[in-house]
DNA sequence: TCTTGACCTAAAGTTAGGTTTAGGTATTAC
DNA sequence: GTAATACCTAAACCTAACTTTAGGTCAAGA
């Protein structure tokens, strides 16, 4: 359903990723609760999360309303995190926009002579906008 | 000037990152070659590729103009490869937008109770858009 | 009956990308 | 002269997030 390994699952909950999980003579019983808590470890993980750190929230989740803040300031530095991380990947874009543009030159030319001496100001402007926005933050 | 530890250049060179470097008595030189390497390996890297395959690139570097259509496909796979990781930053923000503001509602509320019960249709657009886009994928 | 398959546990193993340590050389600062 | 630094290597260590293995329980189907 999910494209979760089996073995995963149980690394969850070793973890105590499912604080409330039912289990049926040993066997573990995923219900519509657990289902939702793995949508939520789904993007707290891919927004930079750690596995302890979504333990502690679902911890927070069983102990009730006291910590409705504690779980909204979570996931608003979450949101900034995330948006961080696209403007960085905006500036991986724009290089390797860049690069692209540069091994087709490469290759009309046959060499990289002509692209060695070439200077932004002579580069087509969207490829001008993206070696100097790719060429940023690590410069100097 | 990079904020790179001393011990991360050495291994990346270890690991074959700077095929070419120079070394004065037995002390490496960073020129402006591999300089850009750094930048190409920080944008590399940021993409998603792991270190061997940046040394493969590394290597096509010192081939020559033979290997310019295998660098070429690279940074193009890597542009697709960027895009999609944004696609899936994008769900994962409107879902963190649909927690925060969620959480938002409880606080007010001191409960769930009337969050429990709301069906998408009820939601404010805004927030349904977001709850819907990151309900996808996972789903079913 | 028996064997196949789904579940379980605890513990060991794996991988990537570094970091740390131990031990050594060479230059500079006082 | 000697002491603090900056560099070097090889090899051991580290961490997160899984995955694999070994060994066991239980229920259904042929």
């Amino acid at each position: 359903m999910f494209d979760i390994p089996v073995s995963t699952l149980r690394y969850y909950d070793k973890e105590g990723l499912f604080p409330g999980i039912h289990r049926d003579s040993g066997i573990r019983k995923f219900s519509e609760q657990e289902i939702d808590a793995l949508r939520v470890i789904d993007c707290l993980k891919k927004s930079g999360l750690e596995i302890k750190d979504i333990k502690r929230f679902m911890q927070w989740c069983v102990e009730g309303s006291s910590t409705y803040p504690a779980r909204l300031e979570l996931f608003r530095r979450q949101k900034q995190c995330v948006e961080e991380e696209m403007q960085r990947l905006q500036q991986v874009q724009a290089m390797l926009r860049f690069k692209c543009w540069y091994y087709e030159q490469a290759m009309q030319d046959g060499n990289e002579e002509r692209l060695r001496h070439m200077k932004p100001e002579e580069m087509p402007e969207d490829i001008r906008k993206a070696y100097v926005q790719s060429h940023l933050t690590l410069d100097e």
